[in-house]
DNA sequence: AGCTTTATAATAGTCCGACAAATAGCGTGG
DNA sequence: CCACGCTATTTGTCGGACTATTATAAAGCT
């Protein structure tokens, strides 16, 4: 538990945790983590709009784009007469950036994380294949900056976190493929969880750099299939990391 | 009394094409395809929620109900002051199901496609082989009989052309990964352009029947390398098709 | 009884008009 | 020339009235 969300119902509800800007961009994500996190399951009819926005202590309209933001992701589903349900998971957008935030907001199930590893381990290594063949010197660059900044400051520093991500966000970019591209924030999102069980248990602190290497070694000659089988070596020892950690530091 | 909305109003405003149910999705329907077709291209800032409203024939809630819609698909961002604006293409949601029914409603580039079938390739063959070694016999028998429709009915009949999908969403389905389900939109999209070209061009139907099989088979029998290599063979065929279908129907 | 049709009530959807908050860009003063 | 505050523009929020849709119950018909 990180986050205090409970707007208060009755009493002087303060709604001023989570900070999102814009009113409707915070009743959003109030909502879309209740959902996601299960407090809210799938078939469930929330209250109807004028309740709900008087709850919450703010106007309909408000409340009324917060929803269509949450039916946009196909988290909910709205008729007349039947209100606003909550969609089937299948119906979910899990890879929108800002839903796959919302479940990383409370500590996502092991399950979850399995899944996206498992898509990671889908799509990386094509997409470092494909990188091989496609990528120009300027992204070959980034790329190499990106490895020494993190090999420089570390993954204990966020500095040296948001390197590592930058490198794998320029692996996909490389592979010119703009549908693909957009699964970067999901692998994102693995990558960080990865190191945050990392960084938890010190002492399976493996060293990353040398997988890294030789992914980027791989792009930088041209080899499609030695990039592929790089970064496969890769996500598996990182896989292998969390799984040791998880195991040792089981789930909440 | 102020109902009316049907009057062509002689102005720039032309608002009575397709009818999408509400009239929030009808608007964020319409400036999505506007958008995603290049009408109005990143950086672009739209005209203001009075103007903009005005013109459309619709109050200003209902036409910010749907710059939320765009905006939550990573479209649009709206800021006071600065005004709405077109999103990089970077940061649109290519993969939501919604965004994709946009773009291929106008029809799509021939680059587009290119990419959403290098996807399909990651991705299809993937699943196959994680669906060998987890589909249940209820998602077999779906399978099954998918492909008895599908032969039953062939790829020119609708019915036929919905067992096709219904067999990769199965497939996808049965991989037990959900995130992974997700793109199965994205799958269908390019699943149904394939058949669209292909029946554009009767020379080159090609019976389709065979490599299905062969991925059904490799599947039932539970044979992981197996299903990926048949996948994989079903989609470049597809793909090789689709080429020579664009070959011969040059892009408008 | 069983089915169809109609009425009812509950809810999301739409509209309006006003006011609040944020902020890009300009102008003023140092 | 730069810093700083002013202002105009635009989105954001509000509340309240009215409309459209539809699930459900009631009534009517066969």
């Amino acid at each position: 538990m990180s986050k205090a969300k409970e707007a208060g119902v009755g009493g002087d509800g303060e709604r001023e945790e989570g900070f999102s800007g814009r009113i409707h961009g915070s009743i959003a994500r109030a909502l879309g983590i209740a959902i996601v996190s299960g407090k809210h399951q799938p078939g469930d009819v929330l209250n109807n709009e004028i309740d709900a926005s008087e709850q919450l202590q703010v106007s309909r309209s408000a409340y009324r784009e917060a929803i269509r933001i949450l039916a946009a992701k196909g988290l909910v589903e709205s008729r007349p007469k039947t209100g606003t349900r909550v969609s089937a998971r299948s119906r979910w957008s899990l890879l929108d950036p800002e839903v796959l935030a919302w479940f990383f907001e409370s500590e996502p199930s092991e399950a979850f994380l399995q899944e996206l590893y498992e898509l990671r381990m889908i799509v990386e290594p094509a997409a470092a294949a494909l990188a091989a063949e496609r990528r120009d010197d300027a992204q070959l660059e980034r790329m190499r900056a990106a490895l020494v900044a993190m090999q420089h400051h570390t993954l204990a520093t966020e500095a040296g976190q948001a390197a590592d991500r930058d490198f794998h966000d320029t692996v996909l970019g490389a592979a010119n493929n703009a549908p693909l591209f957009t699964l970067s924030s999901s692998i994102g999102a693995a990558v960080r969880w990865t190191t945050i069980f990392k960084q938890r248990d010190r002492e399976l602190a493996r060293d990353p750099m040398p997988e890294h290497w030789k992914v980027f070694d791989a792009i930088a000659a041209g080899r499609a299939d030695q990039a592929r089988q790089a970064m496969e070596k890769l996500v598996s020892l990182a896989l292998e990391d969390t799984h040791a950690a998880l195991d040792r530091h089981p789930t909440r």
